[in-house]
DNA sequence: GTCTATACACGGATAGAC
DNA sequence: GTCTATCCGTGTATAGAC
């Protein structure tokens, strides 16, 4: 077929560690298994990316992007605090809903002791950038006042939170995953609800 | 002294091993680790709690019921559905921020694969019973309509990500721990305005 | 580049002395 | 009950043939 379809080893790897990382974490993942999902021998990751220690930065690099996106599009002057608030609430959850073990793993691997350098990786942009849209709405009196800081970590916390408690609201609702997708899918609204009504005077 | 001051070679192993697992998570964590926190050989883990399976376990058990409170007391029946939200709240926040390495430790714990009999020692009447008085108070006319589920996990999540994101936001925030104390300490009240916003009619 | 075989260290678990 | 010594499986990493 054509260059696409063309996968060459480094990919195979490349996607195999990533779902092991993903879904078990750095100390939980073995080269083994990356290996067998990947159909290839164990020397063969080595001799692409070295070691273990490697191989799991070139994955995390890849993902803390997508953790925190940059979203330009979303920062219209024009638009107000609430509008681009909700516009990220829409697109975080659909991203999240494509890659459900993304925050997780994130939030294990910046939490490992003696790694402080995962730390350095993070953007610190996002935060001011947010705030200074609030600190202008709220001269305008378009916004309520509020903490911040604190508003920004609620509206994350309530996009992110559900994905690494998905065992638990499965159980807790008696839910299968397709009702779970139905679940998130309703959320975007609800908490697009929640800011207009925490926000608007 | 008297006995309060005995500490069992047991006790003494319980009270490391918790540090260890709970900073590092099962695969994190080695005997080696705990032993040498516990001031003790290796082989007496073994004598007392036969694996660290077992080990790991006997914790989990003791903290499952922590993340997941009883709080029979907040149940009042003559309270309202806020008054009950803004109780748990408060206690909850208060409780993880004694244990600030609780809700990572069990998500990560219920997140295994293969593990699925973690799960099983979820209680599952919480939920259920502040569905209940949002019920009640929804015909009284006394809240605001919203999906009881999306609500009760939007307020769990906003108490108990940022202890999970707790790197992230004092590298976000420049903040040492001292002044992340401070932040939690200020989120009670932040956090009991957004609902009264949210469900007041 | 890809494989098999193997080195080597680490971690969980046990045996046995005291 | 507590220690030292040790076994044995497992996991990362490398050597070397093809």
């Amino acid at each position: 077929m054509s260059k696409i379809d063309t996968i060459t080893t480094e990919e195979k790897i490349l996607a195999a560690a990533e779902e092991i990382f993903l879904r078990d974490g750095y100390s939980g993942s073995r080269m083994q298994d990356i290996a067998d999902l990947a159909g290839m021998n164990k020397a063969l990751l080595h001799y692409y990316f070295r070691s273990k220690d490697k191989l799991f930065e070139y994955i995390f690099d890849k993902k803390i992007s997508l953790m925190f996106p940059k979203m330009e599009e979303l920062f219209d002057e024009n638009a107000s605090f609430i509008e681009i608030l909700s516009g990220f609430i829409e697109n975080y959850i659909k991203l999240l809903m494509a890659n459900p073990f993304l925050p997780l793993f994130v939030i294990t691997t910046i939490n490992k002791p003696d790694r402080e350098d995962f730390l350095e990786k993070l953007p610190i942009f996002l935060k001011r950038r947010l705030i200074e849209f609030y600190q202008r709405d709220l001269a305008l009196g378009k916004v309520r006042e509020h903490h911040p800081a604190q508003l920004i970590i609620s509206v994350f916390g309530m996009c992110v939170f559900p994905f690494m408690a998905k065992p638990i609201l499965k159980k807790m609702s008696n839910m299968n995953d397709e009702e779970f997708q139905e679940f998130m899918q309703k959320r975007t609204p609800e908490v697009q609800g929640y800011i207009k009504l925490i926000l608007e005077p």
